[in-house]
DNA sequence: TTGAAAGCGCTAACAC
DNA sequence: GTGTTAGCGCTTTCAA
C-alpha cells in the first residue's frame, strides 16, 4: 500500500536523523508534510491558519498528524516568528496567598489565549531580580507582569532595553515602566483609618509586614489617624508593630501580645493580611478579650476564609484576580499589536464590613 | 578611535537588520563576536564555558557584552542544542495552599541551576489536560512535573512518546510513566484510624475533599476504622462527609455541622485539609463544643499556620518542598545526561501530635 | 491556494 | 584555544 510505503520511509527518516549525529527528537513538520504529500509551509499553514488551505490538504495534513502524534516545536516557531507565546510572571514568593489569585487569573486568561506562564520567585530582597531578568529577558518572553513596581534603574533600563511589554501590578507610580495595574496603598491606609474613626474607635494600632508596600500602608494609616485624633501606641516612633514577611498566622498572634504590652487600652487593629488577621482573632479569644466588643480588628486581603470566621473578617478587599486578568489582556492586546489605550488602570479597593470592628 | 567605528558599525548593523524586512530584535551573539573581534562561537564560548577561551579573549567578550546589554536569546540556544532548560509544573489549582510549597521549592531548586519553571493550572476534573499537555509537550521542556498520578491512557502515551523526562508527584503507584515522587494515600488513613483508636476514639469521622486523593485517604481510613471497632456514622453508605474541592474553611464550618445532624455522639473528625481543620475548630467553638475534650481534630498538611491554632492543630504532615527539591534533582539529573538511580521515591509522611487530638 | 528560498540566533561537530 | 560549516524546526517573504 502507497500509505504504508510513505509511512515507513519517513519512519526510516527519522530514524536515519537520530542516528547520524544528533539524536533530534521525533517527527517534524517537514515529516508531517512528506507524509501529507504537501510541502512543509503548507503543512504550517494547515495548523496555524487552517481558513488559508483547501478542504483537501487540511484533511490530509491532519490525517498525517494523527498518525505521526505530532506535536509543532514551539521553540522553532517562536525563533522564527519572533512570538513566543510565553509570559514572565513575577512575584516575592508564592506562599504569601495574596499574589495566588493573581497568578491564577494571570495563569488561566492567557491559557485561553494560547500562552504559558513562567514563574519567577524574587524574594522579598530585590537582590535575585537582576539575574532572574535576564533569566526572563533571555528566554524573549512575548510580555513581563512584575509585581510592584520597579525601583533599580538597572532593571528598569534592562526592561525598556528589552522592548517587551511590561505591566507593573499590585501598586500605583506615575513613572511605570510601560503599562501599570494596581492601586494605591496610601489610600488603603488612609482609608482604613478613616473607617475605623467612623467608627468610634479612639486608639488604634496596625500589626504590618516590614515588606515595602506593607509600611506604606501602615504610614499612611498612622498619618490619616493622627490627623483624625486618634491615639496610637506611644512607646516607640513606629507606629506599627512590624513583624517579619511574608506575614503568617503566628505573627499574628505574637503581634497582638506586643501591642497589648506597649498599648494595652488600643480598640483597634489594621492588619496587613487576613492571616495576620485571624492570628490576632485566635490570640483574643484565647486571652478573652472580645472582638469586636474589647477590639475591633480590621484585615486586606479578603482571603476566600475570611467570610466564614468568627466573627466574620471585616477587610480591605484587593481584586487579585482583576489584576491578574487585566494584565493578561493588557499583555495580549500588546502582543497583538494592538496598542492598549489606557495603559494605567488603578483598580481600587473596597472595604468589606463584616462583624470583626 | 577604532573601539567607537567598531560600536557604530555594530548599531549600524543591527539598524538595518530592523529595517530590512523583519523588524529583529536588538543585539545578537554576532554583534557581540564582532565587538570582541571573535568568531560568534567563541564567544558562545566566552559566555556558556568560559574556561575554554583564553583570558584575553574572555575579557573582551565580556567587555562586549557590558557595552551592548546583550542578552542571550535562549531560545534559540535551546533550539541548536536541544535543551530549553524549561521545566512544566502542572497543578490542579494553586489556590489549595498544599501544592504551593512545591511549586515553590521547585521553582528555587531549578532557578539556582539555570531552569524556569513553566505553570499550567489542570483543574480538577481532567479534560483540559490534554490540551494542556501539548502545549506544555510542543515547547520541549526539559522536564514535566505532574501533580498526582496519570490515569488517562492518552495522556500516558503522548508523555511517553515525547521522550521528556516525567515526575509524576503527591501519590505512589506501582506503573509511573516515568519517574515518581510522593506517598501512599492509603496509608494515611489507615495511620490516622489508628491513631485515633490509639487515643481510645470511638466514633469517628471524615470531612474530605471529592477530589480522587483525599477520596482514597477518606476510605482507607473508613476501612481501617471499622476494622479496628469503631463505629462510623450510619445514616449513610458514604463514611465520610464529602465537600467540593478545593476544600475551604467555610466547607469545614459546614461540613462539621452536617456531621454533627447525622451523628451527634461522634468524637474525633479526619479532616482532608488543615484549612477544613480550622473550620471545623472555627465551628465547634461557636457552637460550645470543646477542641479536643468533647471532639478531637485531626488535618492533613501541616500547613504553616496549623502550629499557632488554639488549640494547635494535630495534622499528617507532607512534606511538599521535599517532593518539589527531589522532583527537581530528578529532572535536572537526567538533563544533565545522568541516570536517576532510584527514580520511584516515597516520601511518606508524619503525623504531628499536637493538643486538637 | 501552494511552494521555494532564506533566514530566526544559536550551538554541535569537526577541523585547524 | 579558535574557527568553519551546517544545521535545530519553524515561519517569513516573495513568486507562481
Amino acid at each position: 500500500m502507497e500509505k504504508e510505503n510513505l509511512m515507513n520511509a519517513v519512519v526510516a527518516d527519522v530514524t536515519a536523523r537520530r542516528k547520524g549525529g544528533r539524536k533530534t527528537g521525533g517527527f517534524t513538520l517537514r515529516d508531517v508534510a512528506k507524509l501529507a504529500g504537501v510541502a512543509p509551509i503548507t503543512a504550517s499553514r494547515a495548523l496555524n491558519t487552517p481558513d488559508a488551505v483547501s478542504a483537501k490538504v487540511l484533511q490530509k495534513v491532519q490525517a498525517a498528524v494523527a498518525q505521526t502524534g505530532y506535536v509543532p516545536n514551539l521553540l522553532a516557531g517562536a525563533l522564527a516568528s519572533q512570538k513566543s507565546r510565553l509570559v514572565a510572571a513575577v512575584v516575592p514568593t508564592l506562599s504569601g496567598p495574596m499574589f495566588l489569585e493573581t497568578v491564577e487569573a494571570l495563569t488561566d486568561t492567557l491559557a485561553g489565549a494560547g500562552y504559558q506562564v513562567m514563574l519567577g520567585q524574587s524574594g522579598y530582597e530585590n537582590s535575585r531580580e537582576d539575574a532572574l531578568l535576564d533569566a526572563i529577558i533571555g528566554r524573549r518572553p512575548d510580555g513581563i507582569v512584575l509585581t510592584g513596581i520597579t525601583r533599580s534603574p538597572q532593571a528598569r533600563r534592562r526592561l525598556l532595553a528589552s522592548g517587551i511589554p511590561v505591566v507593573e501590578t499590585w501598586d500605583l507610580t506615575p513613572t511605570p515602566v510601560d503599562m501599570l495595574v494596581g492601586f494605591s496603598h496610601e489610600k488603603i491606609g488612609a482609608a482604613v483609618a478613616q473607617y475605623l474613626h467612623a467608627k468610634g474607635k479612639k486608639r488604634v494600632a496596625a500589626i504590618s509586614g516590614d515588606d515595602e508596600r506593607s509600611r506604606r500602608r501602615a504610614t499612611a494609616f498612622s498619618e490619616a489617624a493622627v490627623r483624625l485624633g486618634m491615639a496610637l501606641p506611644q512607646e516607640t516612633d513606629i507606629p506599627a508593630c512590624l513583624v517579619t514577611a511574608p506575614t503568617t498566622l503566628g505573627n499574628g498572634r505574637s503581634g497582638l501580645r506586643e501591642l497589648l504590652q506597649r498599648a494595652p487600652d488600643i480598640d483597634a487593629v489594621f492588619c496587613s493580611s487576613d492571616l495576620l488577621a485571624l492570628g490576632l482573632m485566635i490570640e483574643a479569644q484565647a486571652s478573652g478579650i472580645a472582638i469586636p466588643r474589647q477590639l475591633a480588628v480590621i484585615g486586606l486581603g479578603d482571603l476566600s476564609f475570611s467570610r466564614d470566621l468568627q466573627p466574620p473578617l471585616t477587610t480591605v478587599r484587593i481584586d487579585g484576580t482583576a489584576i491578574g486578568s487585566t494584565a493578561a489582556r493588557f499583555i495580549i492586546a500588546r502582543s497583538e499589536g494592538k496598542s492598549v489605550a489606557e495603559p494605567i488602570c488603578d483598580l481600587g479597593f473596597t472595604i468589606i464590613e463584616r462583624a470583626s470592628v
